[in-house]
RNA sequence: GGAGAGGUGGCAGAGUGGUCGAAUGUACCUGACUCGAAAUCAGGCGUAGCGUAUUCCGUUACCGAGGGUUCGAAUCCCUCCCUCUCCGCCA
């Protein structure tokens, strides 16, 4: 969420920052509403004060036994006209809230101006192509040869954009979240937290999740008859979202805290599953397990003083990297435009890993600041140096996809007879095995 | 699932219709005393808004959430959420 005062204070320069993002703000409607509000929040705060004193005088009056009759008439028509102005302001404030959730963030300044990922600007590349002497092989091909990728069965059990994995693969996918989150605690200084997977609406509206983009979400409620959660404070029949990502429930975490300044900054990584309807996205990446309903993801949250926050995107990112080049991948750092970056971002770098393959790059991690977006809609704050709350700067990015870094690794390591090469780092994790075979 | 207790400021804890944004203790900050510290004393110490107003001024809201009764609600009523205790069930 935007800082309306920023909006007020200066509204065409906010709309020609949302501008180049390609958002199109309705200055207008905004400053009618701001000029509304202000009308009916100045009167409905006179009627409150005017209240307030009739009623302690009523009370002082009656006290020392005074006639109070007088003033109590006085204040009969008070009440309607309050209730009619406090309605009314609520409505206002409600629209404008609306408003202000459906703004995306502003880029930073040091974000490439573009309209589409066309526009997105390559940071660097690192590792080399594999080369191979024979025709590549697919994941899908690959992992159906080894008898561990099943995805029949699993469009019999679930349906479409679901995956099984049997033996060797369903180890390799353990092992790559395993050592992924032994590399973050053990070497970046990541504190490992295991959280919940269904959040409550709350949650997916702080990170920004909602209002906007819930088509996107699972919402689950309870059997049938479907019962309400909370249906007294918002009217909403829903009860639960499955995470798209653990930045929700882990971001979450400091929702409507005051961080004392030296638990800044904090660092959390979490390895959840992912849950995504992909809504709009039909007939996109239907081969494999690319796109899917449900995959894994170890991801990296940072809470940081603003001071702080583009120094810890870079090493965020680093972090990210580091997985890859530590399994021998060659991928490429992308800085996205204003354009390309998503809504609640203030500046993004994705991470594209090479996949023989398809012959092309394919993002396996998006690192973003999110500077105070989320943490406005939070109210996640930290107690500055004078002492005030402060709005914090959030940060997350994947550390990595675990379901893509299956795919490239099986990919990339692939041998002409169809097995697969397990990088070293990940042998440990897999009972010192070197090469993964056919089941049969 | 059954029975009960409770949710108040950083923490503890009073307050059951009126000058309560909230006693008191504690923590914290400032000052006095002290060579310095402790102890003691005095003062201060919440958040989010609005009013052209970060600091001074005025004002509104906030005692788990939402609604209601009332001139007036932390206090009464309703609904919900959460926590704790006991029983049952359960990975």
């Amino acid at each position: 969420m935007l800082d309306i005062q920023a909006l007020r204070n200066d509204l065409a320069g906010m709309a020609a920052r949302l501008a180049t993002r390609g958002f199109v703000l309705d200055t207008a409607s905004f400053e009618k509403w701001e000029g509304i509000r202000k009308n009916i929040q100045t009167h409905a705060q006179e009627l409150q004060a005017k209240r307030n004193a009739t009623s302690k005088q009523i009370g002082f009056a009656k006290s020392k036994g005074e006639d109070v009759a007088g003033i109590m008439a006085e204040v009969a028509t008070l009440g309607d006209e309050l209730k009619q102005a406090e309605v009314l302001l609520a409505e206002v404030q409600s629209a404008l809230q609306n408003l202000l959730e459906g703004l995306p963030n502003t880029p930073n300044e040091n974000v490439p101006v573009g309209k589409s990922a066309a526009d997105n600007v390559e940071v660097r590349k690192v590792g080399a192509k594999p080369s191979f002497d024979f025709a590549v092989r697919d994941h899908v091909s690959l992992g159906e040869g080894l008898g561990g990728l099943d995805f029949e069965t699993a469009a019999k059990i679930s349906g479409a954009r679901f995956s099984l994995l049997k033996g060797g693969l369903a180890r390799l996918h353990r092992a790559l979240a395993q050592f992924m989150l032994d590399t973050h605690t053990d070497q970046h200084g990541y504190t490992e937290v295991y959280v919940p997977y269904l959040v409550n609406a709350a949650s997916m509206r702080g990170t920004g999740q909602l209002p906007k983009f819930e088509e996107d979400l699972f919402k689950v409620g309870f059997g049938s008859p479907v019962q309400t959660l909370d249906a007294a404070n918002t009217g909403q029949v829903a009860s639960f979202y499955l995470i798209p990502t653990a930045e929700v429930p882990v971001t979450n975490m400091v929702r409507d805290e005051i961080v004392p300044l030296e638990k800044l900054p904090m660092k959390l990584v979490a390895h959840t599953p992912c849950f995504r309807s992909e809504a709009g996205s039909a007939g996109r990446d239907t081969r494999g397990m690319i796109r899917q309903h449900q995959f894994d993801k170890v991801e990296l949250v940072q809470m940081v003083h603003p001071d702080e926050s583009y120094v810890a995107l870079e090493q965020l990112l680093g972090h990210a990297e580091t997985i890859l080049q530590k399994l021998g991948l060659h991928y490429r750092v992308v800085k996205l435009c204003t354009g390309d970056i998503g809504f609640s971002a203030a500046m993004t770098y994705d991470i594209e890993v090479w996949l023989p393959a398809q012959d092309t790059y394919r993002e396996i991690s998006s690192c973003s600041n999110f500077e105070t977006f989320q943490a406005r809609r939070m109210q996640a704050r930290f107690r500055n140096a004078q002492g005030k709350p402060e709005l914090l700067h959030t940060l997350n990015g994947s550390g990595l996809a675990v379901g893509r870094t299956l795919v490239a690794v099986l990919e990339n390591n692939q041998l002409a007879d169809g097995s697969v090469v397990i990088p070293e780092a990940l042998r440990p994790y897999m009972g010192g095995l070197e090469v993964l075979r056919s089941l049969e």
